[in-house]
DNA sequence: CCCGAACTCATCCTTGCGGATGAGCCGCAA
DNA sequence: TTGCGGCTCATCCGCAAGGATGAGTTCGGG
């Protein structure tokens, strides 16, 4: 049986030598490669072809672990990423899912689980710790007594900005449209970027489109 | 019965008292207004609230008919656009029908057609010049022997970028994934949305979502 | 009562984008 | 041969878009 090629990617030595003493006692798995950055991250798995890569969210940089796994996923959609971190807010899950994660786990997670979500994303299955996977259940259900919508890290007024910027408009429209200046307008795009971890207008717009915040109108 | 309030729209006068003097004759049509340039059709749409608007494709100044076209059903959706062109080639039909155009005809139409068209249109029902519906329905049923695709006006490497745009991609990615000058993408994409009467790339990717030229992914 | 989050707006600065224009190359059709 | 359309690239210009910062508002919860 092949071995499966896993890159631990986390900027804490110390993580990556727990982590990789552990898996290094299954036989079915090999710790090929470790990175601690982003950077590293897209490098390594470009040269060395894991199977599964162990991303840890919070790392320091200009390419944090969702823009890599984005890059990644992007490159290399055969390759599988665990999203592993200490948030268990609900903030980093969404962007993490949609930037191609198949698994998000907290760092508390026992040990053999690592193992099973490992084998299981080297399958293209996932994996959700409970209370992740609770969370997302709720999102899906829409189960949002309040105001809370399934982008639940974008603000009301974020979203009629992002909804304009999908349908096309340009800042001074959407200002216009909004009863705004196009110096709140400016304010709230920047917000939106940064949230969703995209870097201009378009690739919301896409997003947008993605998700289906924009319906498709007749055609 | 309420008569049916219609716009005529061109630049030419003698073309607009033309069409006016045979509408008049009829007892269920009215002119309620006439422009000879986008801004003003906007504009006169706006105030008069017109049922149907008679649309010339071929104006002089900065908004042409399908911008204006798509600007009217943008801002008033129950409002219904019949383009009027000389324009027997493809080139402006798909544009004109994406803008919101309901009707598609040729200047060379019979008189009383143009009446059915605009009692259709204020139905919401299409009238197709026959030229033009067999074009069209030769589109929609892929006949294109060669490399005609659906969006004839765009040639392959325009649409090469057009591709690259909906997927969010900057001028500089573009280029290196083409291998291209950025000098040249940004050729292709100002032909782009000279052809597509578009503003911007974002506009871009919203239409290409829109017409389905990428496939949404799985979510 | 204070804190944080959301919302608002402004200023400054940099650069990516888009428009206009000109130009060379290739392949195909008249 | 000429011409045209698609493709390529360059230069110049103006502006919209984004990033970084600071700051005032309201509102609800602790």
């Amino acid at each position: 049986m092949k071995k499966i090629k896993v890159l631990l990617v986390d900027d804490h030595k110390i993580v990556r030598q727990g982590v990789r003493a552990y898996l290094q006692t299954l036989a079915d798995i090999t710790v090929v490669a470790e990175a601690d950055s982003g950077t590293e991250a897209v490098i390594s798995a470009e040269k060395n072809r894991p199977h599964v890569i162990l991303m840890d969210l919070e790392m320091p940089g200009e390419l944090d672990g969702i823009a890599a796994t984005r890059q990644i996923r992007k490159n290399h959609p055969e390759m599988q990423v665990i999203v592993v971190t200490s948030h268990h807010q609900d903030e980093y899950i969404f962007p993490a899912v949609r930037a191609g994660a198949i698994s998000y786990l907290l760092k508390d997670i026992e040990p053999d689980e690592l193992a099973a979500a490992i084998r299981k994303a080297a399958q293209g299955e996932a994996i959700l710790d409970s209370r992740v996977a609770s969370r997302i259940v709720q999102e899906l259900q829409g189960i949002r007594k309040n105001e809370v919508n399934p982008f639940t890290q974008l603000s009301e007024r974020e979203f009629d900005v992002l909804r304009l910027i999908a349908a096309g408009k340009s800042n001074a429209e959407i200002a216009e449209s909004l009863v705004l200046g196009e110096s709140t307008v400016k304010t709230h795009i920047g917000n939106i970027l940064k949230k969703l971890h995209l870097d201009d207008r378009t690739q919301a717009a896409v997003y947008a489109w993605q998700q289906g915040i924009v319906r498709r109108t007749k055609n």
